[in-house]
DNA sequence: AGCTCGTCTGAAAGCGGTTTCAGAGAACAG
DNA sequence: CTGTTCTCTGAAACCGCTTTCAGACGAGCT
């Protein structure tokens, strides 16, 4: 940093020490306020750091302090709306806290994940896991890193993690209460990635929606992006579901375009149900029949949790917030044959 | 990190060179490839870093090599779908040099902006500013600090700055030019953040829009949310233009939310134009007409520019990219009175 | 005045790596 | 067999900051 060729050269806190009279140690002390110092000594050391333009070494800070002052997210997709709003959250948490906010996208590779925590885990105090797609064996693995470290979106049981998570069956099964509700007793499922601790939430709420007389087939469509919905429309055609439910939000929107080019009538012909509604804060007024999580609570709690964690090293229960099911215009009763 | 108190201790580079009978040295040889290491040493090394499950600390290496291995972007709205597409790229182009990307958020907040900026000099190797808000005068002085930083859709005359921008002019104009042939002659802007340098490029094109023989009125609305244009509506209700242009695809959202609450019909009563295209990609199929920029270049050049930067002290000419107007269903012809 | 105690300061020892530097051997030539 | 050169290794310095430790000094007490 200091000595990059053609660069002025960085100055450190011995610059300062030196034109303020001072001793290093007594400038740190100024400048961390760890101690009482003379105030003629104080002022000449602010003099001193303001017309240097001293500015601490973040790195030499961290060695000795034994602390980064860094906080790490791991985020699936950075393009899937879903997550900004959470980093948006979380990173307001680690300012407030005095951190910095390092962030890294694994593209949706469980194998690169691993590799990325690791590479978090050496650069940040804690690490916050966001939907973590990594076989459960390599997790635990983490895990035993002895780390600070958050789970988000997942929950591994026994671990002893702590871990924040929606409550996607609970959402789930909101949804389907709603087209039973409304007279549906077939619906295709189109899945997200495989391997993917939500998405098998989501399939758990199947089983009790049998008891409202819906079946739910799965259909693979084995993305959470909107083409990946686009794509999955054509086998749903070929069943006899009356209803949709999406993965998520971004799925649901792709196979409404999709129905929307075949003129398929959503509701009429179709219902079309989102997961996450991700579309309603933003891009205001959304009409997709979807459930809402509060992301930016979510965040924020998340990104507490953490902090707790590094502060004093409790662990606390897993938290699991609950789903609003937001009924709009693409969902209705089944068209009659 | 090593000694938080209830956690093992961290293993350090000299604990493997003890497991492997070797020098500290050697073993930071091995691990970087710096030099020829005799093959059996070099195994000792591995199975040593294997065993203890040794991983080198980041803090510890940026300070020795005076290189964080970290850039450092600043977002004013990480919820901004806008930014979101840029930071992935940036982050592929980041991590494909072996660098991590740590992210920054100002809340659109200038002052802030000043503040994060500082920071992050203090532990990246160049950061990026993305649609800096502060005032010329702040941004000189930061520029001035000698640090390596890339402009990202601001362009500071004179300060021989690499910056990267969208041709803000040019893709407004299109839309005038769009708009003026389909027989518009009044139309009210919905301005942006204020102070903000891409408002101040798109209102630029107004100028020649009057050649078009079309009047752009400017309507303050001082935000980049979906809110800010749906509380703006009344205000060009109240106007006798035939379309709206907003400053971004939200603030356009946002007022066609409102326009549809009133029963305004779109487009036949009032067209309505966005600017960025944040819909398109994700939100498959969206209907708003708008002009498009190709986020993901746009991420990906800046990153290499920052690169090149930090790699070869080589300063860049400012990169410019065309938007592309993207004709879709909110807008038309004026209404005949 | 002499002592103890408390406060403030600077020297120095880390923090965990990288890199320079010099020395030990091995290889080779004369 | 000796003298050079070359290759590889470890000791030690260094990166920039924090923190311990011990010493200097002044105040308060007897």
């Amino acid at each position: 940093m200091q000595n990059r060729p053609g660069r002025s050269p960085r100055v450190t806190i011995s610059d300062v020490s030196t034109a303020a009279m001072v001793s290093a140690a007594t400038v740190s002390r100024v400048l961390n306020g760890t101690a009482r110092v003379d105030p003629t000594l104080v002022s000449r050391v602010h003099d001193a750091v303001r017309d240097l333009g001293y500015r601490p070494n973040a790195a030499a800070q961290g060695l000795a302090r034994g602390e980064w002052g860094t906080i790490g997210v791991l985020v699936p997709d950075l393009a899937n709306p879903y997550f900004p709003e959470v980093l948006k959250a979380v990173s307001a948490v680690a300012r407030a806290h005095g951190r910095r906010m390092m962030v890294m996208e694994s593209d949706e590779d469980p194998a690169l994940e691993f590799e990325l925590v690791e590479d978090l885990m050496r650069c940040c105090d804690g690490v916050l896991l966001a939907s973590p797609r990594m076989p459960r064996a390599e997790l635990v693995e983490l895990l035993g890193r002895d780390h600070p470290m958050v789970l988000f979106n997942r929950v591994v049981a026994g671990a002893g993690v702590p871990s924040i998570s929606v409550d996607f069956t609970g959402g789930m099964t909101q949804v389907c209460g709603h087209l039973a509700q409304l007279g549906h007793r077939r619906a295709a499922y189109l899945s997200g990635p495989s391997a993917s601790w939500g998405n098998d939430e989501r399939v758990r709420a199947f089983e009790a929606a049998r008891a409202f007389g819906l079946e739910v087939t799965v259909v693979e469509c084995g993305g959470s992006t909107s083409q990946a919905g686009y794509d999955a429309v054509a086998a749903v055609l070929e069943s006899d579901a009356t209803a949709v439910l999406a993965y998520n939000d971004l799925v649901a929107l792709g196979a409404i375009a999709r129905l929307r080019e075949l003129s398929v009538g959503v509701p009429e012909e179709l219902s079309v149900i989102g997961f996450d509604d991700i579309s309603l804060e933003r891009v205001a007024h959304s009409n997709l029949t979807t459930v809402s999580v509060p992301r930016d609570e979510l965040g924020r709690r998340a990104g507490e949790i953490l902090e707790q964690l590094l502060v004093n090293d409790s662990d606390t229960e897993p938290v699991y917030l609950p789903m609003v099911l937001q009924v709009r215009d693409t969902s209705g009763p089944p068209a009659v044959p």
